[in-house]
DNA sequence: CTTGACTCTCCAGCCAACTGGAGAGTTTAA
DNA sequence: TTAAACTCTCCAGTTGGCTGGAGAGTCAAG
């Protein structure tokens, strides 16, 4: 099994120890989020183990609401031999700002809502040129 | 000028007046929401001036974060004659519903993220299968 | 009758992040 | 050696709500 011997992962392996598809890692090879460090001669790719770290770090920056878009910005520079800790703070502190600025939205929208039900009428009668009069008041 | 006789509008007069472009009125025509009153002979669609009404009561129920599915349904009711009043209340009651807890979702993740930034370390070393130390802590 | 504005249909693409399937080839354990 | 399990590439589709463009046809004013 040279695999592995050589401490090389198949994607299958890599995909139940990272809890990510198969098909999410090529799409992401694809998309240069990953690389496969080779391939067999029957074109099976083979990883490295940091595979599984760089896979879980993805998730996790995603799950915090990164797109995969940001998180290739972080992974280029992990990749020319940096920590990326100060982008991935600059980032977070923008993800507050954007969450922020979502909540605000969503409770001026809930406030919309909430001040068309609290004068809602019942018993309303079809007007001519409305559909739902309540909404034109 | 047979058309302005009978009371229908073209298309382009449609958009003028409700606001809505041209192609997104015959979007709007493709899955169902909208509906030609007849056309000329060159195919041209002609419009009842109810047109306007319904399709700024579609951009009124949007910008209250209803899909055009669920204004579908409404417009729905509406065609068959009766007021949707009551089907558009309960949708914004469930409407208010999902952003309770689309913010609930929101908080949590600002949480998260306002702790991770409290415990930020801007001098971690870097360790070996680590991409960002400060995210493993 | 001509010209310019308007409209038609059809196809295609956009955004993001995948996901499904066909059909073929590879690896590995028994 | 054989069969099961695995993987490959390529293409296409998903969701939602549009939007763009090509190329052709139509309408209205002068």
């Amino acid at each position: 099994m040279a695999v592995r011997e050589k401490g090389l992962l198949k994607i299958g392996e890599v995909a139940i120890q990272s809890g990510v598809p198969i098909k999410t890692i090529r799409y992401y090879e694809q998309i240069g989020l990953v690389k496969t460090a080779e391939r067999t001669e029957g074109k099976f790719r083979l990883f490295e183990v940091g595979i599984i770290t760089r896979l879980v770090f993805i998730k996790r920056l995603q799950s915090l609401g990164f797109s995969l878009q940001e998180i290739g910005e972080c992974l280029a520079i992990y990749d020319r031999g940096n920590i990326p800790c100060d982008r991935i703070q600059e980032k977070l502190e923008q993800q507050v700002t954007k969450i922020d600025r979502r909540i605000v939205e969503l409770k001026r929208l809930r406030q919309e809502l909430t001040d068309l039900l609290q004068h809602w009428s019942t018993s309303l009668d079809k007007k001519p040129g409305t559909i739902c009069p309540n909404l034109e008041l």
